[in-house]
DNA sequence: AGCACGCCGACT
DNA sequence: GTCGGCGTGCTC
């Protein structure tokens, strides 16, 4: 008797090894093994079990490392299902699955599992458009009560902690069941993981990684905010969340719930196509007064980013003010000046790693890199000219802080950075202007009077043909947020992306964007598969990355397109150099294959690869 | 991924 | 002659 076994390492295998007759009756797939794999003792996973094998000489295992198996069959589907699509082998999908505990050589006690169940669910996906932003808890409760009253169990995932925590909160108060909690970076997590594989809960939430978890008897699966760019794993297997919730639920045929204040254009295109259904929530509070500032009319000063445009902008403020009324100004970018250079030469300071500009940090005092995190004192002098002059241009949260301290003297104002937001501290209510950067917006409970949103040009204007879809999802999380009044300050007033803010109406956006998308032939229409070539010599990966991108356009079947070879952004990272080729097809499967089998034999030496399906 | 094997240039 | 960079292939 033999057993094949894979390793969370990307081989294609997989491997068989015999198995000792004490450990027959042990035996089974799903379960890990130990075994010598290359002279090393490794952690393998059982995918099947075979009478004879091929291979000349076979090791045997060691030890059998489980009592039950942790992978049933419909995780196990789910997991070559996901090694297919996004061009993993199947072992390190396998590995995505379980608690880094597990993936080291440690044992499991036997655990009594949940009959299965029969499921008498209605097969469906629906959307919820949940344009009040906080209407959806309500659809939330009535999906997860109807789903437990069938005895079946539920798996909700949040994009991050401050939501997950606030959902504990409402689940606990509003549903009486037992929920389990599993993410990352919690200290029991290998306890949480094996008491929902015992069937212990019939709710479980979770961030990203959650949608893996080794529940039982699933009628129901939620993704909360489905477009937040936090449910894409950044490392191999490179899976979506909501992406591998579509599969899941399409194994176990069950229902599953997607919402969001502004969807994700591959959802929306499926509402379109009647793939899903839709139901949109509409706001409960009255809408604030939207207001788009041309920033081209005003005069010199005002028009350029690093200028605070307030004689516009103070007469409204201080009305708000007076009001005894909150203010919120968004700014994305923290710090305090975004660009440091000499006044004499024009030597502008950047990040020795990553070739980025500096940005200076008043309350700290130093230079910082956001890419690398790389930091330096501000130099006294310029380091090419030896001039005294150094100059901090560009408007950061920490300056517009300052600016407005001194505009607003009378003003309690409080700055919230990523770092107080993200620990979930909401200590600081009592302000009466607050700026903030993105971080704001996981923050539900706020609300403010007056929002003014400055620099969502710098989101625009990126080289991304997502920017729109960004700035729109930005622009209506904040709409969320604001009660009376809101300002759009921008140099492109004639977006569609404030048209249909203005208008109340997204489908002007959703619209407008799809037909471009059609036209660019990019997704929702399209999958698109980013070959990321990355080394320490420029020269080498910019050799070696032109010569991938002739050989995979030499070889490319019909419906594959390799659309460009590149530098990436930044084109230089923590010292390495970083190119990229962007490939795209109809069908994920094929572009995977055909990504896997051509990369295979490029030489890599000095070279990292990595392949991801549907980057965002 | 890591490691061994084997090919070819350059150099104590 | 051999040291070593790097392409190729294998791991049950």
């Amino acid at each position: 008797m033999y057993v094949q076994v894979v390793f969370g390492l990307p081989l294609k295998g997989p491997f068989d090894y015999q198995v000792p007759k004490n450990l027959k009756e042990k035996i089974k797939s799903g379960k890990r093994v130990e075994v010598n794999f290359r002279n090393e003792i490794r952690v393998g996973y059982i995918v099947g079990i075979k009478e004879k094998t091929e291979i000349k000489t076979t090791k045997s295992i060691i030890k059998v490392l489980d009592e039950v198996s942790l992978l049933d069959k419909h995780l196990m589907l789910l997991t070559k299902r996901i090694s297919d699509y996004y061009g993993c082998y199947w072992g390190e999908a396998i590995e995505a699955v379980f608690p880094l505990a597990l993936r080291k050589l440690k044992v499991t006690p036997y655990l009594i599992e949940p009959e299965e169940k029969k499921k008498d669910i209605k097969v469906e996906t629906i959307l919820l458009h949940d344009l009040d932003g906080r209407a959806r808890w309500e659809r939330y409760i009535y999906y997860l009560k109807e789903t437990l009253d069938k005895g079946l169990s539920c798996l909700v995932l949040f994009p991050d902690l401050i939501s997950l925590v606030r959902a504990k909160e409402i689940i606990t108060d509003k549903i009486s069941c037992s929920l389990g909690i599993l993410h990352r970076r919690q200290t029991q997590q290998l306890k949480e993981w094996l008491k929902i594989k015992e069937g212990r809960f019939n709710v479980v939430i979770g961030l990203r990684s959650a949608i893996l978890v080794p529940l039982k008897n699933l009628g129901l699966i939620i993704i909360d905010e489905e477009q937040n760019d936090a449910y894409k794993q950044n490392q191999v297997p490179y899976y979506h969340a909501r992406e591998v919730a579509f599969m899941r639920a399409r194994i176990e045929k069950i229902k599953l719930i997607l919402s969001a204040i502004s969807p994700s254009l591959e959802t929306m295109y499926l509402v379109r196509k009647k793939k899903i259904k839709y139901e949109v929530l509409y706001r409960k509070e009255p809408y604030p007064k939207i207001n788009i500032i041309d920033l081209n009319e005003l005069s010199y000063p005002f028009r350029t980013k690093e200028a605070i445009p307030f004689p516009l902008l103070q007469e409204r403020i201080i009305s708000f003010l007076n009001k005894n009324a909150k203010v919120l100004i968004f700014l994305n970018r923290t710090g305090f000046a975004t660009l440091v250079s000499c006044r004499i030469c024009g030597t502008v300071l950047k990040c020795p790693r990553c070739n980025v500009n500096l940005i200076y940090h008043l309350k700290e005092k130093i230079l910082n890199c956001h890419y690398c995190n790389f930091k330096m004192l501000p130099p006294q002098l310029c380091p090419q000219c030896n001039s005294g002059y150094i100059r901090y241009r560009g408007l950061g949260t920490e300056k517009m802080e300052s600016e407005l301290a001194r505009i607003f003297p009378q003003a309690k104002i409080k700055r919230l950075d990523s770092r107080k937001n993200s620990q979930g501290q909401t200590n600081d209510k009592e302000a009466d202007i607050f700026i903030s950067t993105q971080s704001i917006i996981k923050q539900k409970d706020k609300v403010f009077n007056l929002v003014i949103v400055l620099g969502i040009d710098n989101v625009l204007n990126r080289v991304d043909f997502r920017s729109a879809e960004k700035a729109f999802v930005l622009l209506l999380d904040l709409l969320t947020l604001s009660k009376e009044e809101f300002f759009i300050l921008t140099c492109l007033p004639n977006h569609y992306c404030f048209s249909a803010l203005k208008q109340n109406n997204p489908k002007i956006f959703f619209d407008e964007e799809l037909k471009q998308r059609r036209q660019l032939e990019f997704p929702p229409y399209r999958h698109l598969g980013l070959v990321k070539i990355r080394g320490e010599k420029e020269k080498r990966v910019d050799q070696v990355s032109k010569l991938i991108f002739k050989k995979l356009s030499k070889n490319r079947k019909k419906d594959i397109k390799v659309i460009s070879v590149s530098p990436s952004w930044p084109a230089k990272l923590r010292g390495k150099f970083w190119w990229q080729i962007l490939c795209s097809a109809k069908d994920p499967v094929a572009l995977s294959r055909f990504l896997k089998t051509n990369l295979r034999k490029v030489s890599r030496s000095g070279i990292i690869l990595t392949v991801d399906i549907d980057p965002l």
